[in-house]
DNA sequence: CTGAAAGCGCTTACAG
DNA sequence: CTGAAAGCGCTTACAG
């Protein structure tokens, strides 16, 4: 493996392989006129040299690499946090971050191969991704160009090869409801995200774990939910009002729902803490605005991004990684929407 | 104007040029070596022809063009909701963002022409700059290689010929501080940011000139700061509560300021709006998640990554801009923190 | 399917 | 400061 980089010519490709520079050629444009035994030959002498085309050189040369941050959009304060993470570390590394808006529908009309061959020769060295969905077709067209990929917080567990970075979901419900034990509280109840986020189910049987060893039956009544935006804290506060025998404190499985709990207790004259406990998750500035302010499990959501950008930079560098998927450690935060219940 | 795209070679700039290839070689790649007047020449027929590099047309070909976001970091909510708009903006357009982070110091040490050359091989073709200072010998680079350049609010005013996005910074200090006359206040005191910012000395005209022409002297123990964070509301306040006649209404710079006024407020057991009224400025979600609420000067940030971009796209299409500013409407919300004065 | 030869577009080194 | 000439690296057209 001799790479002088930023040396090899065409010319010293086609003596390695003991071809002519024209056939080199017509293997690097993708012409079909070449013997498929050649072709690899050249392959392989290009690998070995670490040919790169003048515009690659150029591009390489002229600037940082770029890796791609692809997310739906930055008015979430979480796609924002995970991003200061990346660009901060980038700035340490001297890579540059190209920043992608994507729609869902979007991603899922895109041609895959359209999208890798365009990263490939826009010079484009890894991609980081914090959207939802991602078919596995389009991660191979990304892996046979040797483009790494790197997952936040994916909704759906990833096949094996695919790196993904995230928090310890299940440890942060278990802390959350612990906590909540621990005050005294045993009617705790729990707002949650759609079913098909992973994250969602790791809080729920976070939470369902700590009850369980504490020998606190489930009730299913207490348990609600259907997404993480701030209506389902509004709604699901109201259902368990609507209970005869209501909880006395919520788990909500992210900021806003607590958001949304907040402003409906509000409205229905329950004193949070005094009547209802309630813990959020995320830790975003959400949970420091609020008021009271929210006891909430924080993720590490700028060191998640600083590890998503790590492995592509170590994937970039040939390295294997020891595990395709990290978790890095919840943390619950205790401030004042926490309490024991009433006597 | 004959743009043949993707077929114009450097020879054909050379004789429209009246020049050698050599020549234009040398304009394309920032030499110095080349007369002032010949520059000129060959830079008009690079425009007229619409010469692309190799390089730059392989990119073209290959994706979206780039256009790079140049901040000091994600940490300020302002930078956040720029680059919202910017991002929004460049979705729809299809053009993508590459996002550098650049410290002012770094800013000063970077070589110019390194910087600009390093834009034009790797194919960047715009520019928008969140980030205080920038080098006349630096803008004047861009310009060299027709690299457009937008700065959004710039701290101080730019020569003719740099674009430039703001808000309306006088007509908004005095929107807020007509609030507060119309309220019944007299004793309007001003919390700033750094001398050096155009935006707070056009805010402190603002409010210097709503209170002239309501017949009130301007008492100079009113008017203090230094920055736009948080810190300066803490010790602005502290100031003010030490006169013998302290105010009873305050206009901060910035909804950070603000903030800190809040909290500091309540350490002394100030209310707010009941003994204090206060009016922030920014309008960033900072203001919507304080108690109280903050009446506040929203500035459309969102609006003015958009229009800097939209600025950056005409001027790589070749057009004039009818003015190298422009200022954005400044809004005043009124929410929780003003009242009228005690009687 | 392959490569010697010609060609293309840009850059470099240097004479004036 | 400018450009004729040489050179570089890649691609194309075509003969075998």
């Amino acid at each position: 493996m001799t790479k002088v980089a930023g040396k090899a010519t065409l010319a010293m490709v086609a003596e390695l392989a003991g071809v002519s520079s024209p056939t080199v050629s017509k293997v690097l444009n993708g012409r079909d006129d070449v013997a498929e035994s050649t072709r690899t030959r050249v392959q392989e002498a290009l690998a070995t040299i670490g040919y790169e085309s003048p515009v690659q050189r150029r591009v390489r040369a002229a600037g940082p690499p770029l890796v791609d941050f692809v997310c739906e959009g930055l008015s979430s304060a979480y796609a924002v946090e995970v991003l200061r993470g990346v660009v901060e570390h980038a700035a340490d590394e001297n890579i540059e971050i190209v920043l992608s808006q994507v729609s869902p529908e979007l991603l899922r009309e895109t041609d895959h191969e359209d999208w890798a061959n365009r990263l490939v020769e826009t010079g484009r060295k890894g991609l980081i991704l914090v959207t939802s969905e991602m078919s596995e077709a389009q991660l191979l067209s990304f892996q046979r160009r040797n483009i790494p990929v790197v997952v936040i917080d994916p909704k759906s567990p990833l096949k094996d090869g695919v790196v993904s970075v995230g928090a310890t979901n299940w440890a942060g419900g278990k802390a959350a409801t612990d906590h909540l034990l621990g005050l005294g509280h045993s009617k705790i109840a729990y707002i949650g995200g759609p079913e098909s986020a992973e994250c969602h189910v790791a809080r729920l049987h976070g939470y369902m774990a700590a009850l369980r060893s504490n020998g606190i039956e489930i009730r299913p009544e207490y348990i609600t939910g259907g997404g993480f935006k701030s209506d389902y804290g509004v709604t699901g506060l109201a259902s368990f009002a609507a209970l005869d025998d209501p909880p006395t404190a919520i788990f909500a499985s992210s900021d806003s729902i607590a958001v949304g709990v907040i402003e409906e207790a509000r409205r229905r004259g329950i004193s949070i803490p005094g009547d209802l406990s309630l813990v959020g998750f995320d830790g975003t500035y959400l949970s420091r605005q609020t008021m009271p302010k929210l006891t909430t499990v924080a993720q590490p959501l700028g060191d998640m991004g600083r590890a998503a950008l790590r492995s592509v930079l170590r994937l970039m560098a040939g390295d294997t990684l020891e595990s395709h998927h990290v978790e890095l450690a919840t943390k619950l935060i205790v401030r004042d929407s926490t309490t024991a219940p009433r006597a």
